[in-house]
DNA sequence: CTGTGTGAATTTTTTCACAGCT
DNA sequence: AGCTGTGAAAAAATTCACACAG
Protein backbone atom coordinates (compact mmCIF):
# COMPACT_ATOMS: atom_id res chain seq x y z
CA UNK A 1 0.00 0.00 0.00
CA UNK A 2 1.92 2.95 1.36
CA UNK A 3 5.14 1.50 0.92
CA UNK A 4 6.51 4.03 -1.60
CA UNK A 5 6.80 6.95 0.44
CA UNK A 6 10.35 7.99 0.53
CA UNK A 7 12.05 7.08 3.74
CA UNK A 8 13.10 10.80 4.08
CA UNK A 9 10.15 12.13 4.23
CA UNK A 10 9.25 9.80 6.63
CA UNK A 11 12.56 11.12 9.05
CA UNK A 12 10.74 14.81 8.80
CA UNK A 13 7.78 13.34 10.45
CA UNK A 14 8.63 13.49 14.01
CA UNK A 15 10.09 16.90 14.11
CA UNK A 16 6.79 18.67 12.51
CA UNK A 17 5.00 16.33 15.53
CA UNK A 18 7.49 18.57 17.95
CA UNK A 19 6.94 21.56 16.12
CA UNK A 20 3.13 21.44 16.77
CA UNK A 21 4.07 20.53 20.29
CA UNK A 22 5.73 23.99 20.22
CA UNK A 23 2.72 25.71 18.74
CA UNK A 24 -0.01 23.84 21.05
CA UNK A 25 2.59 25.02 23.99
CA UNK A 26 1.97 28.32 23.03
CA UNK A 27 -1.79 27.81 22.34
CA UNK A 28 -2.05 28.70 18.87
CA UNK A 29 -4.41 26.47 17.26
CA UNK A 30 -4.13 27.28 13.22
CA UNK A 31 -0.69 27.23 11.32
CA UNK A 32 0.61 27.52 7.80
CA UNK A 33 2.80 25.43 6.22
CA UNK A 34 5.04 28.99 6.68
CA UNK A 35 4.68 28.58 10.36
CA UNK A 36 5.22 24.95 10.93
CA UNK A 37 8.09 25.19 8.50
CA UNK A 38 10.13 27.74 9.96
CA UNK A 39 9.64 26.05 13.40
CA UNK A 40 11.18 23.07 12.07
CA UNK A 41 13.62 24.29 9.68
CA UNK A 42 12.16 23.09 6.47
CA UNK A 43 10.35 25.27 3.54
CA UNK A 44 6.52 25.67 3.25
CA UNK A 45 6.64 23.52 0.07
CA UNK A 46 8.36 20.60 1.36
CA UNK A 47 5.73 20.56 4.61
CA UNK A 48 2.87 20.33 2.16
CA UNK A 49 4.14 17.53 -0.35
CA UNK A 50 5.59 15.80 2.69
CA UNK A 51 1.65 15.67 4.28
CA UNK A 52 0.41 15.23 0.41
CA UNK A 53 1.99 11.20 1.04
CA UNK A 54 -0.71 10.72 3.47
CA UNK A 55 -3.59 12.85 2.60
CA UNK A 56 -5.24 16.06 2.66
CA UNK A 57 -4.54 17.48 6.36
CA UNK A 58 -5.11 21.25 6.08
CA UNK A 59 -7.76 23.95 4.95
CA UNK A 60 -7.38 26.25 2.15
CA UNK A 61 -6.91 29.77 2.56
CA UNK A 62 -6.39 29.13 6.56
CA UNK A 63 -3.61 26.02 7.10
CA UNK A 64 -3.32 23.58 9.64
CA UNK A 65 -5.60 22.96 12.74
CA UNK A 66 -2.80 21.97 15.13
CA UNK A 67 -4.14 19.43 17.42
CA UNK A 68 -5.78 17.52 14.27
CA UNK A 69 -2.57 17.53 12.66
CA UNK A 70 -0.91 16.13 16.14
CA UNK A 71 -3.37 13.24 15.97
CA UNK A 72 -2.75 12.57 12.46
CA UNK A 73 0.98 12.54 12.50
CA UNK A 74 0.79 10.91 15.65
CA UNK A 75 -1.41 8.40 13.95
CA UNK A 76 1.45 7.68 10.99
CA UNK A 77 3.81 7.54 13.09
CA UNK A 78 2.04 4.70 14.99
CA UNK A 79 2.53 6.40 18.24
CA UNK A 80 -0.77 6.02 18.91
CA UNK A 81 0.12 2.86 21.18
CA UNK A 82 3.03 2.84 23.59
CA UNK A 83 5.68 0.72 22.31
CA UNK A 84 7.12 -1.99 24.74
CA UNK A 85 11.26 -1.70 24.76
CA UNK A 86 14.27 -4.25 25.98
CA UNK A 87 17.61 -2.52 26.65
CA UNK A 88 20.68 -4.68 25.80
CA UNK A 89 23.98 -3.94 27.67
CA UNK A 90 23.08 -1.54 31.08
CA UNK A 91 27.12 -0.70 31.23
CA UNK A 92 27.57 3.31 31.86
CA UNK A 93 25.69 3.87 28.99
CA UNK A 94 22.69 1.30 29.50
CA UNK A 95 22.22 2.75 32.80
CA UNK A 96 21.84 6.41 31.22
CA UNK A 97 19.42 5.42 29.02
CA UNK A 98 17.60 3.47 31.49
CA UNK A 99 16.95 6.49 33.86
CA UNK A 100 16.51 8.72 30.35
CA UNK A 101 12.73 9.93 31.22
CA UNK A 102 11.70 11.10 27.63
CA UNK A 103 10.87 7.57 26.25
CA UNK A 104 7.69 7.42 28.14
CA UNK A 105 5.89 10.16 27.13
CA UNK A 106 6.96 10.19 23.51
CA UNK A 107 5.44 6.21 23.03
CA UNK A 108 7.72 4.25 24.43
CA UNK A 109 8.88 2.30 27.76
CA UNK A 110 11.27 0.12 28.76
CA UNK A 111 10.38 -3.52 29.74
CA UNK A 112 13.21 -5.69 30.48
CA UNK A 113 17.05 -5.28 30.70
CA UNK A 114 19.70 -7.62 29.99
CA UNK A 115 23.76 -8.11 30.47
CA UNK A 116 25.93 -10.54 30.05
CA UNK A 117 28.24 -9.71 33.44
CA UNK A 118 27.09 -11.50 36.37
CA UNK A 119 28.20 -9.05 38.80
CA UNK A 120 25.13 -6.73 36.74
CA UNK A 121 22.59 -8.86 36.37
CA UNK A 122 20.27 -9.25 38.85
CA UNK A 123 20.61 -5.91 40.31
CA UNK A 124 17.91 -3.35 39.67
CA UNK A 125 18.00 -0.05 37.86
CA UNK A 126 15.37 2.41 37.87
CA UNK A 127 12.67 -0.42 39.28
CA UNK A 128 13.75 -3.13 36.59
CA UNK A 129 15.72 -5.78 37.72
CA UNK A 130 18.55 -6.65 35.07
CA UNK A 131 18.07 -10.31 33.67
CA UNK A 132 21.27 -12.47 32.04
CA UNK A 133 22.20 -12.11 28.22
CA UNK A 134 20.66 -15.88 27.80
CA UNK A 135 16.87 -15.00 28.51
CA UNK A 136 17.03 -12.66 25.69
CA UNK A 137 15.40 -14.39 22.97
CA UNK A 138 12.94 -16.31 24.75
CA UNK A 139 11.60 -12.82 26.74
CA UNK A 140 11.34 -11.30 22.79
CA UNK A 141 8.69 -14.57 21.64
CA UNK A 142 6.63 -14.40 25.06
CA UNK A 143 6.54 -10.73 25.42
CA UNK A 144 6.12 -10.12 21.22
CA UNK A 145 8.74 -7.61 21.86
CA UNK A 146 9.99 -5.37 18.10
CA UNK A 147 12.03 -2.83 19.55
CA UNK A 148 15.18 -3.28 20.98
CA UNK A 149 17.86 -0.55 22.27
CA UNK A 150 21.73 -1.81 22.17
CA UNK A 151 24.18 -0.67 24.59
CA UNK A 152 26.43 -3.05 24.62
CA UNK A 153 30.14 -3.47 23.47
CA UNK A 154 30.87 -3.24 19.10
CA UNK A 155 32.25 -6.68 19.22
CA UNK A 156 28.96 -7.91 21.22
CA UNK A 157 26.97 -6.47 19.33
CA UNK A 158 26.80 -8.28 15.79
CA UNK A 159 26.30 -11.37 17.19
CA UNK A 160 23.38 -9.74 19.64
CA UNK A 161 21.73 -8.51 16.50
CA UNK A 162 22.00 -11.82 14.48
CA UNK A 163 19.86 -13.13 18.10
CA UNK A 164 17.45 -10.52 18.53
CA UNK A 165 16.51 -10.43 14.85
CA UNK A 166 16.14 -14.04 14.89
CA UNK A 167 13.57 -14.07 17.69
CA UNK A 168 11.43 -11.39 16.34
CA UNK A 169 12.88 -7.87 16.82
CA UNK A 170 11.97 -5.53 14.03
CA UNK A 171 13.60 -2.44 15.26
CA UNK A 172 16.86 -1.30 16.71
CA UNK A 173 18.28 1.32 18.36
CA UNK A 174 22.24 0.99 17.84
CA UNK A 175 24.41 2.58 20.14
CA UNK A 176 27.63 0.57 19.27
CA UNK A 177 29.74 2.09 16.94
CA UNK A 178 29.43 -0.21 14.09
CA UNK A 179 27.44 -0.67 10.78
CA UNK A 180 25.48 -3.30 11.34
CA UNK A 181 23.96 -5.96 8.46
CA UNK A 182 20.01 -6.32 9.13
CA UNK A 183 17.76 -7.85 7.10
CA UNK A 184 15.66 -5.45 4.44
CA UNK A 185 12.51 -5.78 7.33
CA UNK A 186 14.10 -4.92 9.85
CA UNK A 187 14.42 -0.83 10.88
CA UNK A 188 18.00 -0.02 12.64
CA UNK A 189 19.14 3.78 13.76
CA UNK A 190 22.26 3.97 14.55
CA UNK A 191 23.51 6.64 17.64
CA UNK A 192 26.72 7.74 16.99
CA UNK A 193 28.41 10.89 18.57
CA UNK A 194 31.49 10.16 16.84
CA UNK A 195 30.76 9.56 13.35
CA UNK A 196 28.53 12.66 14.17
CA UNK A 197 31.47 14.69 15.25
CA UNK A 198 33.77 13.11 12.57
CA UNK A 199 31.79 14.84 9.94
CA UNK A 200 31.39 18.19 11.70
CA UNK A 201 35.28 18.61 11.42
CA UNK A 202 35.44 18.63 8.00
CA UNK A 203 34.13 21.65 7.41
CA UNK A 204 35.55 22.80 11.03
CA UNK A 205 39.04 22.50 9.16
CA UNK A 206 37.89 24.25 6.13
CA UNK A 207 37.04 27.28 7.99
CA UNK A 208 40.40 27.39 10.05
CA UNK A 209 42.01 27.31 5.93
CA UNK A 210 39.63 29.96 4.95
CA UNK A 211 40.55 33.65 6.36
CA UNK A 212 36.94 35.17 5.61
CA UNK A 213 35.48 32.91 8.37
CA UNK B 1 37.48 26.04 -3.04
CA UNK B 2 35.97 22.30 -2.32
CA UNK B 3 32.95 23.60 -0.85
CA UNK B 4 30.51 22.03 -3.52
CA UNK B 5 31.02 18.54 -2.55
CA UNK B 6 27.86 17.26 -1.40
CA UNK B 7 26.98 16.76 2.32
CA UNK B 8 25.63 13.32 1.86
CA UNK B 9 29.31 12.54 0.85
CA UNK B 10 30.70 13.91 4.02
CA UNK B 11 28.45 12.03 6.08
CA UNK B 12 29.38 8.95 4.48
CA UNK B 13 33.64 9.35 5.24
CA UNK B 14 33.43 8.34 8.69
CA UNK B 15 31.92 5.28 8.14
CA UNK B 16 34.67 4.33 5.39
CA UNK B 17 37.40 5.37 7.83
CA UNK B 18 35.52 3.12 10.34
CA UNK B 19 35.86 0.25 7.66
CA UNK B 20 39.02 0.64 6.67
CA UNK B 21 39.75 0.13 10.35
CA UNK B 22 38.15 -3.46 10.42
CA UNK B 23 39.99 -4.15 6.92
CA UNK B 24 43.91 -3.41 8.78
CA UNK B 25 42.52 -5.51 12.19
CA UNK B 26 42.44 -8.11 9.58
CA UNK B 27 45.57 -7.56 8.46
CA UNK B 28 44.07 -6.47 4.91
CA UNK B 29 46.26 -3.74 2.97
CA UNK B 30 44.69 -3.52 -0.02
CA UNK B 31 40.74 -3.80 -0.70
CA UNK B 32 38.97 -2.83 -3.61
CA UNK B 33 36.03 -0.31 -3.94
CA UNK B 34 33.63 -3.95 -3.49
CA UNK B 35 35.27 -5.00 -0.78
CA UNK B 36 35.28 -1.52 1.13
CA UNK B 37 31.28 -1.37 0.07
CA UNK B 38 30.10 -4.60 1.05
CA UNK B 39 31.89 -3.60 4.83
CA UNK B 40 30.29 0.15 4.55
CA UNK B 41 26.80 -1.22 3.36
CA UNK B 42 27.26 1.00 0.37
CA UNK B 43 27.63 0.34 -3.55
CA UNK B 44 31.41 0.34 -4.77
CA UNK B 45 30.40 2.84 -7.42
CA UNK B 46 29.44 5.35 -4.48
CA UNK B 47 32.60 4.83 -2.88
CA UNK B 48 34.47 5.29 -6.08
CA UNK B 49 32.39 8.57 -6.90
CA UNK B 50 32.70 9.47 -3.63
CA UNK B 51 36.63 9.56 -3.10
CA UNK B 52 36.49 11.38 -6.31
CA UNK B 53 35.23 14.52 -4.98
CA UNK B 54 39.12 14.54 -3.48
CA UNK B 55 41.31 13.03 -5.64
CA UNK B 56 42.73 9.81 -6.97
CA UNK B 57 43.15 7.47 -4.53
CA UNK B 58 43.34 3.79 -6.13
CA UNK B 59 45.62 1.62 -8.52
CA UNK B 60 43.52 0.55 -11.28
CA UNK B 61 43.36 -3.36 -11.28
CA UNK B 62 44.26 -3.27 -7.68
CA UNK B 63 42.18 -1.33 -5.77
CA UNK B 64 43.07 1.03 -2.53
CA UNK B 65 45.70 0.80 0.04
CA UNK B 66 44.09 0.23 3.14
CA UNK B 67 47.16 2.35 5.03
CA UNK B 68 47.15 5.01 2.88
CA UNK B 69 43.38 5.81 2.52
CA UNK B 70 43.17 5.75 5.76
CA UNK B 71 45.38 8.61 6.42
CA UNK B 72 43.95 10.60 3.15
CA UNK B 73 40.36 10.39 4.80
CA UNK B 74 41.70 11.44 8.15
CA UNK B 75 43.56 14.22 6.83
CA UNK B 76 40.34 14.70 4.75
CA UNK B 77 38.61 15.00 7.89
CA UNK B 78 40.56 17.31 9.27
CA UNK B 79 41.66 14.20 12.32
CA UNK B 80 44.63 14.58 11.56
CA UNK B 81 44.39 17.22 14.46
CA UNK B 82 42.93 16.25 18.18
CA UNK B 83 39.71 18.42 18.50
CA UNK B 84 39.51 20.08 22.27
CA UNK B 85 35.97 19.63 23.31
CA UNK B 86 34.17 21.54 25.76
CA UNK B 87 30.65 19.82 27.36
CA UNK B 88 27.64 22.02 28.60
CA UNK B 89 25.37 20.13 31.42
CA UNK B 90 26.66 17.60 33.75
CA UNK B 91 23.57 15.47 34.79
CA UNK B 92 23.09 11.89 34.17
CA UNK B 93 23.40 12.51 30.35
CA UNK B 94 26.69 14.52 30.62
CA UNK B 95 28.11 12.52 32.98
CA UNK B 96 28.09 9.34 30.98
CA UNK B 97 29.55 11.43 28.00
CA UNK B 98 32.04 12.77 30.51
CA UNK B 99 33.16 9.05 31.30
CA UNK B 100 32.85 7.89 27.85
CA UNK B 101 36.38 6.09 26.79
CA UNK B 102 35.90 6.28 22.77
CA UNK B 103 35.87 10.13 21.96
CA UNK B 104 39.66 10.31 22.50
CA UNK B 105 40.72 8.12 20.31
CA UNK B 106 38.96 9.19 17.61
CA UNK B 107 40.25 12.42 17.66
CA UNK B 108 38.44 14.43 20.49
CA UNK B 109 39.15 15.57 23.56
CA UNK B 110 36.82 16.89 26.47
CA UNK B 111 38.78 19.76 27.82
CA UNK B 112 36.48 21.24 30.27
CA UNK B 113 32.83 21.02 31.27
CA UNK B 114 29.65 23.29 32.77
CA UNK B 115 26.53 23.71 34.45
CA UNK B 116 24.44 25.96 36.03
CA UNK B 117 23.75 23.66 39.21
CA UNK B 118 25.75 25.55 42.33
CA UNK B 119 25.73 21.34 43.49
CA UNK B 120 27.90 20.36 40.58
CA UNK B 121 29.80 23.09 40.19
CA UNK B 122 33.16 22.09 41.63
CA UNK B 123 32.82 18.90 41.84
CA UNK B 124 35.00 16.41 39.65
CA UNK B 125 34.37 14.27 37.13
CA UNK B 126 36.58 11.65 35.37
CA UNK B 127 39.21 14.09 36.03
CA UNK B 128 37.15 17.57 35.09
CA UNK B 129 36.60 19.87 37.45
CA UNK B 130 33.17 21.24 36.93
CA UNK B 131 33.26 25.01 36.07
CA UNK B 132 30.11 27.36 36.12
CA UNK B 133 28.05 28.13 33.50
CA UNK B 134 28.99 31.91 33.47
CA UNK B 135 32.77 31.21 32.35
CA UNK B 136 31.79 29.41 29.60
CA UNK B 137 32.06 32.38 26.59
CA UNK B 138 35.84 33.60 28.38
CA UNK B 139 36.46 29.74 28.32
CA UNK B 140 36.21 29.62 24.70
CA UNK B 141 37.46 32.74 23.80
CA UNK B 142 40.73 32.32 25.71
CA UNK B 143 40.89 28.49 24.43
CA UNK B 144 39.95 29.12 20.79
CA UNK B 145 36.98 26.22 21.17
CA UNK B 146 35.51 25.38 18.38
CA UNK B 147 33.30 22.44 19.05
CA UNK B 148 30.72 22.06 22.24
CA UNK B 149 28.73 19.31 23.20
CA UNK B 150 25.26 20.50 24.42
CA UNK B 151 23.81 18.11 27.08
CA UNK B 152 21.31 20.21 29.21
CA UNK B 153 17.38 20.02 28.81
CA UNK B 154 15.96 21.62 26.14
CA UNK B 155 15.01 24.93 27.50
CA UNK B 156 17.98 26.04 28.36
CA UNK B 157 19.58 24.78 25.16
CA UNK B 158 18.44 27.52 23.05
CA UNK B 159 19.70 30.11 24.83
CA UNK B 160 22.96 28.23 25.07
CA UNK B 161 23.41 27.96 21.69
CA UNK B 162 23.47 31.56 20.89
CA UNK B 163 26.04 32.32 23.77
CA UNK B 164 28.22 29.60 22.71
CA UNK B 165 27.74 30.52 19.30
CA UNK B 166 28.50 34.11 19.74
CA UNK B 167 31.87 32.87 21.40
CA UNK B 168 33.28 31.48 18.87
CA UNK B 169 32.12 27.77 18.07
CA UNK B 170 31.45 26.28 14.90
CA UNK B 171 29.97 23.03 15.55
CA UNK B 172 27.59 21.82 18.22
CA UNK B 173 26.80 18.11 19.07
CA UNK B 174 23.14 18.75 20.56
CA UNK B 175 21.71 16.49 22.72
CA UNK B 176 18.73 18.41 23.57
CA UNK B 177 15.53 17.53 21.81
CA UNK B 178 15.47 20.61 19.84
CA UNK B 179 15.50 21.72 16.59
CA UNK B 180 18.29 24.58 17.03
CA UNK B 181 18.74 27.80 14.45
CA UNK B 182 22.27 28.17 13.66
CA UNK B 183 24.06 30.69 11.60
CA UNK B 184 25.13 29.14 8.63
CA UNK B 185 28.74 28.36 9.05
CA UNK B 186 28.31 26.91 12.40
CA UNK B 187 27.34 22.97 11.83
CA UNK B 188 25.12 21.07 14.11
CA UNK B 189 24.56 17.42 14.33
CA UNK B 190 21.66 16.52 16.94
CA UNK B 191 22.05 12.87 18.68
CA UNK B 192 17.98 12.22 19.07
CA UNK B 193 17.20 8.68 20.41
CA UNK B 194 13.50 9.54 20.80
CA UNK B 195 13.10 11.44 17.18
CA UNK B 196 15.09 7.70 15.89
CA UNK B 197 12.65 5.54 17.31
CA UNK B 198 9.89 7.86 15.87
CA UNK B 199 10.73 6.80 12.76
CA UNK B 200 11.17 3.45 13.21
CA UNK B 201 7.67 3.26 14.45
CA UNK B 202 5.97 4.03 10.89
CA UNK B 203 7.75 0.89 9.61
CA UNK B 204 6.56 -1.47 12.56
CA UNK B 205 2.93 -0.14 12.61
CA UNK B 206 3.10 -1.17 8.74
CA UNK B 207 4.50 -4.26 9.29
CA UNK B 208 2.17 -5.25 11.80
CA UNK B 209 -0.90 -4.38 9.96
CA UNK B 210 0.63 -6.42 6.95
CA UNK B 211 -0.06 -9.80 7.31
CA UNK B 212 2.64 -10.69 5.26
CA UNK B 213 5.72 -10.09 7.51
C1' DC C 1 -6.98 37.50 -0.30
C1' DT C 2 -4.68 33.60 1.92
C1' DG C 3 -2.69 29.27 1.87
C1' DT C 4 -3.34 24.22 0.49
C1' DG C 5 -2.47 20.43 -2.72
C1' DT C 6 -0.08 19.03 -6.65
C1' DG C 7 1.63 18.30 -11.39
C1' DA C 8 5.73 20.08 -13.67
C1' DA C 9 10.46 21.79 -13.57
C1' DT C 10 14.69 21.80 -11.30
C1' DT C 11 18.25 20.20 -8.58
C1' DT C 12 20.61 16.65 -6.23
C1' DT C 13 22.10 12.05 -5.66
C1' DT C 14 22.87 7.54 -7.23
C1' DT C 15 23.87 4.21 -10.57
C1' DC C 16 25.60 2.78 -14.99
C1' DA C 17 29.03 1.54 -18.13
C1' DC C 18 33.28 1.83 -20.08
C1' DA C 19 37.95 3.91 -21.35
C1' DG C 20 42.30 3.40 -19.56
C1' DC C 21 45.94 2.14 -16.25
C1' DT C 22 48.62 -1.74 -13.92
C1' DA D 1 42.24 -9.87 -16.14
C1' DG D 2 40.96 -6.66 -12.58
C1' DC D 3 39.52 -2.44 -10.77
C1' DT D 4 39.71 2.67 -10.74
C1' DG D 5 37.94 7.16 -12.15
C1' DT D 6 34.40 9.48 -14.49
C1' DG D 7 31.24 11.38 -17.90
C1' DA D 8 26.52 10.19 -19.03
C1' DA D 9 22.02 8.26 -17.71
C1' DA D 10 18.68 7.32 -14.34
C1' DA D 11 16.40 7.95 -10.14
C1' DA D 12 15.15 10.55 -6.20
C1' DA D 13 14.23 14.62 -3.76
C1' DT D 14 13.23 19.38 -3.63
C1' DT D 15 11.31 23.51 -5.24
C1' DC D 16 8.28 26.04 -8.24
C1' DA D 17 4.09 27.98 -9.51
C1' DC D 18 -0.55 28.00 -9.93
C1' DA D 19 -5.51 26.16 -9.93
C1' DC D 20 -8.72 26.07 -6.61
C1' DA D 21 -11.08 26.23 -2.03
C1' DG D 22 -12.59 28.92 2.05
Amino acid sequence: MSLDIPDVVIQRLPQYLRSLRAFKNKDIALVSSTNLGAESGVTPAQIRKDLSYFGKFGKQGQGYNVEALTNDLTRILGLDQSWPVILLGVGRLGKAILTYPDFTPEGFYIVSAFDSDPVIVGTKVASITIKPVEQIKTYIRDNNIKIAILAVPGDSAVNLIDEIVQAGVKGILNYAPITPKVPENVQIQNIDPVHSLQTMTFHLSEINSNPNN
